[in-house]
RNA sequence: GGGCUCAUAGCUCAGUUGGUUAGAGCGUUGCGUUGACAUCGCAAAGGUCAGUGGUUCAAGUCCACUUGGGCCCACCA
């Protein structure tokens, strides 16, 4: 068996076969088991257009590890997986894979087209799903949802007419963010701001009265002054007062424009007067309300400028801006121009410039629904780990904006809006019909001619009800279903609400905060308790990682040449709680050489197994047997990992996990326990102690790196069914023991000392230490005198002879090793009074320590209030410091 | 303009409510390969915890300010 186990772990030989199992085993699946709590976590559906990236590695990493811990813990855990349609991130893609046919959307028609989309889907959609599955993820398969699924769609639709009957959803003509390639509304949220270095333009409007006299106004979009229908001024500037209600000639267009007052207007910036483009800006748009301006809009859908631009019509807005200002300039109008930065919206999926732009969109009123998403937050229903990003939202919570949710594409869910054409000519108010289902006729008129509306939702208004949709709600349970019904359990009600959402910061607004308030409305209930926020994934230099700055880490690229194991681990490891991760291909190495490591480990105790002698209950044999400090120490070392460990995941801790085992494995268990019980290894105790620490521990580092503790825990003897059906060890809280760590430790600490010592003498026979001395209250210190045999063990193993005798000196263990006792050479000068210096620097930290000790422990304060065992602790610390001193004037005298 | 965050070893970063001698990985140096492990092992060196002031018996940790990075939000034309 042992035998079989090649010197290296070999990753690529062990993940699919193990994935394949669990999966043909139904190891991933729950449901609902009344006899058991439900831990359930949706995962943020990739769209389908995904390819996974290091931040989809972390985040799932983390839901993965969250999901395999619960599941041992003995909760029915559900991962529920899904896509999501991306709307237009995915009508992007299949756009520009007609357009290398030639093909643009608009030939195919929007049948025809959302056909192709479906087809693309088919054959793509599931790529993500795939790599998901290499990461190891135990997700639900059999759940897998897609956010344009029949019965989602059914959930999107059903969301949408009630809100509308709420009155909380409306249609209006208002300023949006509107991307001038994707021909689309977006939402505020979709409009990133980035800074850029533009320019200030200063344009002078001449008087109509007085085309001699002119008012120059700033702006950063020239082309925008087409569109102006006013000029507005702060009522108290002082020098504009006179000009108030005269009336300029606009330029190039020769409209009548008026100069208004408004207090708004800053008069620090720019002249202190403002144009007003009522349809083009939305500080405009308000000032066009408010003082009944003319709205003109001078702008095509593509971003060229229309026909009220009069010439300038049919060019782009940016070719347009050029045109402009050359004729100003012919004019001479143009004052100046000044460099300024600004900060202007980009689309968030083709990065183009978006415009604010004026146009009849849908919106849902937010600020009803946000009133218990921001409670519950308040209250602490919901917790955000960590902390902090609770703040982020409740401040974006409390100013929250009416959201705009129809887009001008095709794929998407289409808005369950039916125009009636004949009422429609009478009253558009009357023209509206909202309905799930299409409606044979108009119910005021009976007219068949309905159209439904063109537009489709923003792709966040499906995602938003992901938590409870996915459970096929609103068949399963609506929450005007009343209390008993309750009691049936569905899936939706046993696994809803959810525990927990890891996610990234950036989707906050998109996603979380929106989930929340979907929750509420819909369900009653919080989507979910706890909301883990774990940090972006950026290169080196701090860089977000992304293809175009070609810094790109690929996951796959790295479970390839490190293993699956490797890249969770190195990931996990280096994420403390909500920083940023910053990335280069190194970090896995780490990774890769701890599964090596576990590897190895695992190999020697199974060489050196015998599989009759373990089969035994681990507390009764620690009971019965009379256990030597190695194996207790292990023991106990085993058990303190496990209850830090455990604590640490429960807190969301997740790299101080990963480091408090990986520390444990390597640094305990491999470093000094295997070295220590080589010598006794065939010992029924070590036997049962060494079996029993390695299972248990595999098991502990399962959720961690699934594959690797798979493949080692079925080589095991007597391993039934898989690691992951295993629960995680229970804490034997009575085999800590922390004297028995202690000396431990510093048994570890008297090795190392000699070892140095030794290492010293080879190195440089000219340096005189007293080793005999040191050596001796390196050991008086610790009261070594059970630990001597290992020592001893220690020694051999490091090809140090020692002397069989320790002999005692006024009350102190002194332990000689017989070659250094030997090879005792003799003083250098400068190396002794290099030695005495070092001594009294150290004698002088101690002392200045001392009187900080002193001056604790006489006060009340302290010794009041602090824990009896720091106060305890720090007692001994102060008679500790002491002995050192006097050990060290001792050791000065010696080196004199 | 508001908010968040970071500054700790040569490098990249941990460090939970203040409390042993501030940790890890990489790098450097030393020692070590005849059976767990060279994708290696063991150890060492290396830190006035960005600066200044404050609270405290006690500060990397709490507070204020300063300096220098990063991020988010906001309608400054």
């Amino acid at each position: 068996m042992a035998q079989e186990l090649s010197k290296q772990y070999n990753p690529k030989e062990t993940e699919d076969k193990w994935y394949k199992i669990w999966e043909q085993n139904n190891l991933f699946s729950a449901k609902v088991s009344p006899d058991k709590l439900p831990y359930c976590i949706v995962i943020p559906p990739p769209n389908v257009t995904g390819i996974l990236h290091m931040g989809h590695a972390l985040n799932n990493s983390i839901q993965d590890i969250l999901i395999r811990y619960k599941r041992m813990r003995g909760f029915e855990a559900l991962w529920m997986p899904g896509t999501d349609h991306a709307g237009i991130a995915t009508q992007n893609v299949v756009e520009k894979s007609l357009a290398k046919e030639g093909i643009k959307r608009q030939d195919l028609g929007r049948e025809k087209f959302i056909e192709r989309v479906w087809q693309w889907k088919e054959q793509y959609g599931s790529t993500i799903i795939h790599q998901l599955k290499k990461l190891g993820c135990s997700c639900d398969w059999k759940r897998l949802r897609f956010t344009m699924d029949q019965d989602y769609s059914a959930a999107v639709t059903e969301v949408f007419v009630r809100l509308y009957e709420k009155k909380l959803i409306y249609q209006g003509n208002y300023i949006i963010n509107w991307c001038p390639r994707c021909q689309t509304a977006l939402s505020d949220e979709e409009a990133a701001h980035a800074e850029l270095q533009g320019s200030l333009y200063y344009l002078k409007y001449p008087l109509k009265d007085n085309p001699l006299e002119f008012i120059s106004v700033a702006t950063t979009r020239p082309e925008t002054m087409l569109g102006d229908t006013a000029v507005a001024v702060n009522p108290k500037d002082k020098r504009y007062k006179k000009y108030i209600g005269k009336t300029l000639l606009l330029p190039l267009i020769k409209r009548e424009i008026k100069i208004i007052a408004d207090s708004s207007v800053d008069m620090e910036f720019g002249t202190g007067a403002v144009k007003v483009t009522p349809a083009h800006d939305p500080n405009d748009y308000a000032l066009g309300k408010k003082h009944n301006l003319e709205f003109i809009n001078v702008m095509a859908p593509d971003g060229s400028m229309n026909e009220a631009a009069k010439k300038y019509s049919g060019l782009d807005r940016f070719k347009a801006r050029e045109a402009v200002l050359e004729d100003l300039k012919q004019l001479g109008l143009l004052e100046k121009i000044a460099p300024h930065t600004l900060s202007a919206g980009h689309c968030y999926r083709c990065h183009t410039i978006v415009e604010p732009y004026l146009s009849k969109q849908w919106f849902v009123k937010m600020k009803p629904l946000a009133r218990l998403a921001i409670e519950a937050v308040k209250k602490g229903r919901i917790k955000f780990y960590p902390e902090r990003w609770t703040k982020v939202y409740l401040n974006w919570m409390e100013n929250i904006q009416d959201w705009c949710i129809s887009r001008q594409i095709w794929w998407g869910h289409r808005i369950p809006v039916y125009y009636c054409k004949n009422c429609q000519g009478k009253n558009s108010k009357y023209g509206i019909i909202v309905s799930a289902a299409k409606p044979a006729q108009c119910p005021r008129c009976k007219s068949t001619g309905l159209v439904q509306e063109e537009d489709v939702l923003d792709t966040w208004f499906s995602s938003w009800l992901w938590p409870f949709a996915t459970f096929y709600w609103p068949q399963q349970l609506s929450n005007n279903q009343k209390p008993e019904t309750r009691n049936q359990k569905t899936d939706l009600n046993y696994f809803y609400p959810t525990s927990a959402l890891v996610t990234a910061p950036e989707i906050i607004f998109f996603w979380v905060a929106r989930m929340i308030m979907a929750g509420f409305e819909f369900m009653g209930e919080a989507p979910f308790k706890d909301v883990y926020i774990h940090g972006t994934v950026r290169d080196v230099e701090g860089k977000k990682m992304s293809k175009s700055l070609g810094n790109v880490i690929d996951p796959l690229e790295i479970i390839a040449e490190y293993g699956t194991d490797a890249l969770r681990f190195s990931l996990i490891s280096i994420t403390s709680q909500g920083q940023d991760v910053f990335l280069s291909k190194e970090r896995f190495e780490q990774g890769r050489n701890f599964a090596n490591k576990i590897w190895n480990a695992s190999r020697f105790v199974l060489t050196n197994l015998k599989p009759e002698e373990v089969n035994v209950d681990l507390c009764v044999f620690f009971r019965k047997e009379q256990l030597d400090i190695a194996n207790r120490w292990i023991l106990s070392r085993f058990y303190s990992t496990l209850d830090k460990a455990a604590k640490e995941l429960d807190s969301y801790k997740f790299n101080e996990a990963a480091n408090t085992l990986y520390s444990f494995f390597w640094h305990e268990f491999c470093d000094w326990y295997l070295e220590l019980i080589k010598p006794q290894i065939n010992q029924k105790q070590t036997q049962v102690v060494m079996y029993k620490v390695l299972e248990k521990t595999l098991r502990i580092i399962h959720p961690f790196m699934p594959f690797i503790t798979e493949e080692i825990w079925q080589r095991l003897p007597g391993a039934k069914n898989s690691i992951m059906q295993q629960s995680w060890p229970h804490l034997q809280k009575d085999l800590i023991n922390s004297e028995d760590e202690r000396r431990m430790q510093a048994a570890f600490d008297i090795i190392n000392t000699v070892r140095n010592m030794r290492a010293e003498l080879e190195v440089n026979p000219q340096s005189r230490i007293n080793i005999k001395l040191a050596f001796a209250n390196k050991l008086a210190q610790n009261s070594m005198e059970p630990l001597f045999d290992h020592i001893k063990n220690l020694a051999k193993i490091n090809n140090l002879s020692v002397n069989e005798k320790y002999t005692v000196q006024n009350n102190e263990y002194v332990v000689l090793l017989k070659d250094i006792h030997i090879a005792m050479p003799l003083a250098g000068i400068a190396e002794v009074s290099e030695q005495i210096k070092k001594n009294r620097l150290k004698i002088e930290k101690l002392e200045s320590e001392i009187k900080n000790k002193e001056a604790m422990l006489s006060n009340k304060n302290f010794t009041e209030r602090a824990p009896k065992e720091i106060v305890e602790a720090e007692k001994s610390k102060l008679n500790d410091m002491r002995a050192q001193i006097a050990k060290l004037e001792v050791i000065i005298n010696g080196l004199r």
